[in-house]
DNA sequence: AATATTGCTGACCAGTCAGTCATTAAGGAT
DNA sequence: ATCCTTAATGACTGACTGGTCAGCAATATT
């Protein structure tokens, strides 16, 4: 009758205590956040922490590593996929995607990495590869099938994918930041993209 | 003939310090700053620090505002006062300006404010009003003295200012992430500007 | 030269926290 | 029931660090 103190849960405590720790570095940060915290908020002593996650860089690491991924994943999957004219995916799904990050959990993980990168690489190149330049390289491959299908001009742009997504960075930071000082980022965004078509249509 | 072991210089030590203290920061964030090291690298004791600075964050603080302001009142007055075209002040000095962001002082500044803006609103207030708001306004007045010269028309951008320097803020954050990996963050500046000009030119 | 002033030092303290490990008990196997 | 494996606990340690302060010595004053 005496409620068993506990539960081993082998299979879900790595997942519970991942979820966790995401929440407490996005409060604390990585150097501020502190394991017993985790611990505590994952509803489990702080041993095992340890007996999952070896240190507390790893720990880092994977809920870094798991936060992204799907979602790039995704935007790729729609843009080849997507039976829309150009046009009409960037002011349709890509503005969405776009519009979807700041406030999102990728902005903290932006957020951490840029506080904390220095000090991790292969997180940074892990980072770059999987989300970056998957991100830059879809984008890319997008405009140059607009230019291929004569619906865009070649131009600039085809050399700077970034444009389509720095105001969004501009809008993840500003969020963060100062949250309450009024920026309308979603149409902060949707402006960008009106100013590349008009710039890049054939 | 000793060596006397120290000099007096009440007048120097205190930027010396806040100089010290810029790059310990810039090197490792705020919390894993040691000020042991800080002192070391001021050629300084421990306790001195202390004396000149009250605590580690007001350390922070002073440093964090030392650094930004005389570079923005330069870009507003060079505005005012500029006997250029807008759109020759864009092509020339205001994109000057931006190319020097990224790999400055000014993109360390917004790293820190990142990873510890939470817990320091005040400074994030102080950075605010001094220098984004301020920024921002001197943008907005520029294009809108442009409308009433009748070198641009008026459209979207007028409300978001912000356009212009989203593709600064991301390269300032692509080069401290990324050094390595290639971007020519210049021409993705002057791409904007471009599409800008073309966008608003009347 | 003697005295006063104060910039500066560095040993020290009290608190903190990542990581360890001896122990406990949950729950499957027999 | 009993044993056995191992998930889970939590008290503990050792290293570290922000901040203090009693005293020292460099300069100013007389």
């Amino acid at each position: 009758m005496a409620e068993p103190r506990y539960q081993r849960r082998k299979e879900d405590r790595p997942r519970e205590i991942a979820e966790a720790a995401f929440e407490v570095f996005a409060e604390k940060g990585y150097q501020a956040a502190r394991i017993d915290e985790v611990a505590q908020r994952a509803g489990v002593s702080k041993g095992l922490t340890y007996l999952y996650f070896k240190t507390k860089e790893e720990l880092f690491k994977a809920v870094i590593r798991g936060v992204v991924i799907r979602r790039v994943d995704r935007l790729l999957d729609a843009v080849e996929s997507t039976e829309l004219s150009s046009e009409e995916f960037l002011r349709g799904p890509m503005l969405e995607f776009m519009k979807g990050i700041p406030g999102s959990r990728v902005s903290v993980v932006i957020r951490l990495l840029m506080a904390e990168g220095h000090r991790h690489p292969d997180l940074v190149e892990y980072y770059y590869d999987n989300v970056v330049a998957k991100g830059i390289r879809t984008i890319s491959h997008f405009v140059e099938r607009g230019v291929e299908r004569g619906e865009f001009r070649k131009t600039a742009v085809n050399d700077f994918p970034q444009l389509f997504i720095a105001p969004m960075m501009l809008s993840a930071i500003w969020k963060m930041l100062f949250e309450t000082r009024s920026l309308d980022t979603d149409r902060l965004m949707e402006t960008q993209v009106d100013m590349i078509l008009a710039h890049i249509k054939a």
